[in-house]
RNA sequence: GCCCGAGUGAUGGAAUAGGUAGACAUAACAGACUUAAAAUCUGUCGGAGGCAACUCCGUGCCGGUUCGAUUCCGGCCUCGGGCACCA
């Protein structure tokens, strides 16, 4: 596939490289309306970029470049997100630090973007593993400590043994670790929590206001899991002891036979009898010991029983008190009330345990009774006191209110969401700007000591213990306390790799800011992001952490809106072979290869020819390669007709406006894969009409115009040997002429019994009289019998005669 | 298990306020140019039947609504994704 024989894309990518390195190309735009598009930045890997990862950043610059031509100013800033635990790993294994590693990393990342041809403003770039850009990642948390949202929590959490760190929930994928497949373990840690779950509320009703796609809006909706149901006190029997539990069917209230603890409730133990105590203790024991993943796989539902009883507060009945771990003790309140008849997995521990099953919803009229499995649906409430006859969808209702009057209970809501475990066992990250004194408790560091700065140290091996290696350096972890000077010592945790992300997108308004995260002037200019582009892979963790620090930044006053991302766009991979590009397992295209073959513009069009945008692709050699000849074609197209002078005939006038139509139309809706079939389309078109008419110099500037978002190299040297000296980039988008797209006759389709018979074409303009004349004249002698029974007019389309 | 999304030629994919299914491209085949190849250009290209004009069938499967369904509705099947004992 040596391209260059044919042609030498790459010459003209060198020289136009150099000339838009001089002469950045949205300076033509400035003091314009300002426009803020973002592609998310990468994390500097050893590995560098392949094409799998171009889709992005392609569709954001050509996106960015549109705009341009409109006449808006547009940002597109790239940066680091230079913190995370390969760099670290690495230096476990060489010792060569992971700030060396990460600075060789962006080098190469700098070069492979520039690679792209995107219009980077690289006088934005910013590096989150920067103390300059830490310092305010710290000082966001201490206004979060201030505020009460980041606690410390001593709790039974996720922990990767292979990455040696806990792990947040977002983090934990299926009871493994998100980042290296781990199955996670459990371990009781001392940990610093972000009260993400305060904005619970906020987080899902807000997403109604975003331009996001349905897709990832659902994705968090369902990550953050908001239930309506009730909370209701149990009184346990002899004691003053009350268990509470939350439920979505207060309606089961009558079929509530038996409670279940959490093993990690603190009534587990307490209200046990002496009997069943020991019995009780060894079973969280063992449970405790168990991982997520063990707990999820048991086939069988396992319990013990606590020997005590709580009371049904509708029926007066006993229920038996159990402790199982198909309870959770961070979901609602650790503890439920069990109806068996209507739950499956109270069912199945009811029917192995000989617990009583009471059915109190009934399906339908010709529900007999029996119960061969839970019925969790929707029916009549029998055996259920007075609200007996009722739906149970209605009985919902009533039994809440009924509870509330009593003052047994409340309505209530609870979400799936967990608090953000924000502390890290590890080295390459944030450090937690915290100092422990033995007088004054936790204190944060002051400003003017921001930022924490990480120290140099020897060696980066994280702890079995969960201690971070930060831990090991004397020097840096004692400190006096900044509120009364007694000798105390810094967390030595870290922060999470996603502290820094959670805000980049501000820092780019204004990144050299000393005094503040952004000022108030950057902020009211840029932020927030107009439009966002990035992968699936974040729609729940960075895209809800991100949100989550906005409403924050919005509390205290930093911003004036709620939301970052005002339009998310989530583009789909580009696989190779069936799987997702890899340079580990050495399946993935290398861009050095492409581009030396190609040039720069020819993938930048493929990227968009693969497939629609939003789904995954399939990397295919011989679609570059169509590509690439299209490209062939517009070349030759311009370069032969540049220095001619041609008549823009009717023909070239409804080629150019069409194709002016069809790219902007297409180009708004995102279908990015029309637009480069429009292109196809247009130039064949024209490469026709020149044999016979010539092209005109107008239409052919209007294509290079066109193409100068997709192609910008190619289309700044097509402009400049169609004799221009002024900026490609400086040039106007072009508006279509819709008067040049109006024909003089249209084509009429003739169904007969809504089948395609024939085609007529009839002047422009004419009325529906005429038109079903004429489909009448031409298709009679099809019809079968003499009249139709109907005749179906769609106005300038279609004439559908019905017998 | 629950919740989303998607099934269209040999292939990637177009087209849905219901109105000529298969745009654009790839592959394949045939031809032109060439000593030859590459490149380039032209043609054919969903299936079946027919010399032909044409006819019938065809958008995962079955049914429904409609003059007309790839598009809307109901029920299945397959694939992809999210969640996963969330009470």
């Amino acid at each position: 596939m040596d391209a260059n024989t044919r042609f030498n894309f790459s010459a003209i990518d060198k020289k136009w490289m150099k000339r838009f390195a001089d002469e950045p190309v949205n300076v033509y735009s400035d003091g314009k309306p300002s426009l803020y598009y973002l592609a998310m930045f990468p994390y500097p890997s050893g590995t560098g970029l392949h094409v799998g990862h171009w889709r992005p950043y392609v569709i954001n610059d050509i996106m960015c470049r549109h705009q341009m031509l409109k006449g808006n100013y547009v940002m597109q800033p790239m940066g680091w997100d230079a913190f995370g635990l390969p760099a670290e790993n690495y230096a476990i294994q060489t010792g060569v630090h992971p700030a060396k590693t990460t600075a060789e990393s962006i080098v190469t990342f700098k070069k492979q973007l520039d690679d792209i041809g995107a219009a980077l403003d690289w006088s934005r770039e910013i590096n989150t593993s920067d103390p300059a850009y830490y310092k305010w990642t710290q000082w966001i948390f201490i206004q979060m400590f201030k505020k009460g949202l980041a606690y410390e929590k001593d709790m039974l959490l996720n922990w990767c043994p292979s990455c040696k760190v806990v792990l947040a929930n977002e983090e934990s994928v299926g009871g493994c670790c998100e980042r290296c497949g781990e199955t996670a373990t459990k371990k009781h840690l001392r940990q610093w929590m972000l009260r993400i779950t305060a904005y619970a509320e906020r987080l899902l009703n807000d997403l109604d206001g975003l331009d996001w796609s349905y897709k990832v809006k659902k994705m968090q909706t369902d990550w953050i899991g908001k239930s309506y149901g009730a909370e209701i006190t149990f009184d346990v029997k002899g004691t003053d002891k009350e268990i509470t539990v939350f439920t979505t069917r207060p309606d089961t209230l009558f079929g509530a036979t038996f409670m279940v603890l959490s093993p990690e409730h603190e009534l587990a133990l307490q209200v046990s009898d002496p009997i069943h105590y020991e019995a009780v203790k060894q079973y969280i024991n063992e449970t405790s010991a168990k991982s997520n993943i063990d707990r999820m796989a048991a086939k069988d539902k396992t319990g013990v029983f606590t020997g005590a009883y709580a009371v049904n507060p509708v029926t007066g009945e006993d229920m038996p008190i159990w402790v199982a771990d198909y309870v959770l003790i961070d979901y609602g309140t650790g503890a439920i009330m069990a109806v068996p008849a209507h739950d499956e997995r109270d069912f199945e521990f009811a029917s192995k345990y000989g617990l009583v099953i009471r059915r109190v919803i009934a399906r339908d009229e010709d529900d007999t009774g029996i119960m061969e499995a839970a019925y969790a649906g929707e029916g009549v409430m029998v055996n259920s006191g007075f609200i007996n006859g009722q739906k149970s969808k209605d009985a919902i209702e009533s039994v809440a209110n009924h509870l509330e009057k009593e003052g047994l209970g409340k309505k209530t809501v609870n979400y799936k969401l967990r608090d953000w475990v924000f502390s890290r066992q590890r080295y390459w990250g944030e450090p937690i700007p915290l100092i422990h004194c033995p007088i004054c408790g936790v204190v944060p560091v002051p400003d003017a000591q921001l930022p924490v700065e990480l120290p140099y140290v020897e060696s980066y091996k994280p702890s079995d213990t969960g201690e971070s290696p930060l831990s090991r350096i004397e020097e840096w972890v004692n400190t006096p306390c900044p509120q009364c000077g007694a000798a105390s010592k810094r967390e030595t945790n870290t922060m999470p790799n996603w502290a820094g992300s959670s805000w980049y997108y501000l820092r780019f308004a204004d990144p050299h800011n000393s005094e503040a995260p952004i000022s108030p002037e950057a902020m009211k200019k840029w932020v927030p992001v107009d439009l966002y582009i990035g992968g699936v892979e974040h729609a729940v963790l960075h895209l809800l952490y991100v949100r989550f620090y906005t409403k924050f930044l919005y509390d205290i006053g930093v911003v004036d809106f709620e939301e970052p991302f005002k339009r998310f766009f989530c583009n789909g991979m580009i696989n190779l072979n069936g799987s997702k590009m890899s340079k580990s397992k050495g399946n993935y295209i290398s861009p050095d290869d492409i581009i030396a073959c190609y040039g720069r513009d020819v993938p930048r069009l493929y990227i968009l020819f693969v497939g629609p945008p939003e789904m995954d692709s399939e990397w295919d050699e011989n679609g570059i390669e169509g590509v690439f000849r299209f490209m062939g074609k517009a070349w030759k197209l311009v370069s032969e007709n540049a220095g001619k002078t041609a008549k823009p005939t009717k023909e070239l006038l409804f080629a150019r406006n069409k194709l002016i139509k069809d790219v902007t139309e297409r180009l708004a809706a995102f279908s990015f894969n029309t637009v480069v079939s429009a292109f196809m389309e247009g130039v064949n078109k024209l490469l026709d009409l020149s044999k016979s008419s010539g092209v005109d110099k107008e239409t052919l500037e209007t294509l290079i115009i066109l193409l100068a978002p997709f192609a910008p190299f190619t289309s700044a040297e097509m402009w400049e040997i169609t004799g221009h000296s002024t900026p490609l980039f400086a040039q106007k988008w072009p508006v279509c002429d819709e008067s040049a797209l109006r024909v003089d006759e249209i084509t009429i389709v003739i169904q007969i019994n809504g089948k395609v018979r024939e085609n007529i074409s009839v002047p422009a303009g004419s009325d529906k009289e005429e038109i079903i004349k004429a489909a009448r004249t031409a298709a009679k002698p099809k019809f079968p019998q003499e009249q139709p029974l109907k005749e179906i007019y769609v106005p300038n389309k279609l004439v559908n005669f019905v017998f």
